[in-house]
DNA sequence: CCAGACGTTGTT
DNA sequence: GTCTGG
DNA sequence: CCAGACGTTGTT
DNA sequence: GTCTGG
């Protein structure tokens, strides 16, 4: 029964420990610096040579800009994946930062990668369309999910600033905020970003609330009366400024799983 | 006291 | 930085 | 992005 | 080499 036969057979039968499943990690901002500039009332966009991104995938941490409010609001660079301030070396600070994509809803407050962040630097993330794979018998099929009334969007985010002890360099990093689904998007995944209703974006900017009686009601889970999405193309690497991501793509082995 | 972790996801 | 486990 | 896997058999 | 998972 045991020894050289058959470790391999034993790992495959019994469900593998530790299995990773899949987050909320891929992200798009189409929108031009002029248009984010008027919709958030904020000048000088950050980072200074943004251009629309068309896919944006969070392992890649490459910086793009959020918004915050300081005296009024204003852009600010950060790449995805929240390094806390403490980390010490710059290994653990990679292992960190792609484990931070995501920072649960419901434990946000308790977490030391988070507690502090979400209490004093929330921060809006402008979207204007994330997407979310599901998954059915092995393959995997991305969709894209946008708002019906309105281009541009905000999840919301909270971020930290890291210094590199061995350069220091000062790195901008931030989290994306999850919740559970609401039944429409159930459909395709088990977990949803956090979006913001445009009512809600200023109050969560606003610095002056600090505790977690105040933040805690704005962390609600988005209607879905707002909300559609349609599948796309398979992902690829090097596609941030490539526009037909956007473009519907039927499965039509999906249509007949949906069947049943 | 010191060392080590600090996170996300879902349940074949 | 702060908490947990040994 | 980077690291790691990448296969076969049959069915309690 | 290419795909998947984190």
């Amino acid at each position: 029964m045991l020894g050289l036969f058959d470790k391999k057979t034993f790992l495959r039968d019994i469900p593998p420990v530790g299995r990773i499943f899949p987050l909320c990690y891929h992200n798009s901002l189409t929108a031009s610096s002029q248009k984010l500039s008027a919709r958030f009332s904020a000048g000088l966009i950050e980072p200074p040579d943004f251009r629309p991104i068309f896919h944006e995938h969070g392992y890649e941490h490459k910086p793009r800009p959020l918004v915050i409010r300081e005296d009024e609001n204003r852009f600010l660079s950060a790449g995805w994946g929240l390094i806390p301030k403490w980390v010490k070396s710059v290994e653990k600070a990679n292992q960190m930062q792609n484990g931070n994509l995501n920072a649960k809803s419901e434990t946000i407050f308790e977490l030391p990668s988070f507690r502090e962040a979400i209490l004093e630097r929330r921060c809006l993330i402008p979207s204007t369309g994330f997407y979310d794979s599901k998954e059915v018998l092995k393959n995997t099929y991305p969709y894209r999910v946008f708002l019906i009334h309105e281009e541009i969007f905000c999840l919301a985010g909270i971020w930290d600033e890291w210094t590199n002890p061995e350069t220091g360099e000062v790195k901008k990093t931030y989290s994306m905020l999850t919740t559970p689904p609401n039944k429409k998007f159930s459909q395709i995944h088990s977990r949803m970003p956090l979006i913001l209703p445009r009512k809600l974006e200023d109050v969560w900017i606003d610095q002056s609330l600090k505790s977690q009686k105040e933040i805690e009601p704005l962390l609600q889970i988005y209607p879905e009366e707002n909300m559609d999405f349609y599948t796309i193309r398979k992902f690829k690497t090097d596609d941030e400024f490539d526009e037909d991501i956007l473009k519907k793509v039927d499965y039509p082995e999906l249509s007949q799983l949906e069947l049943f």
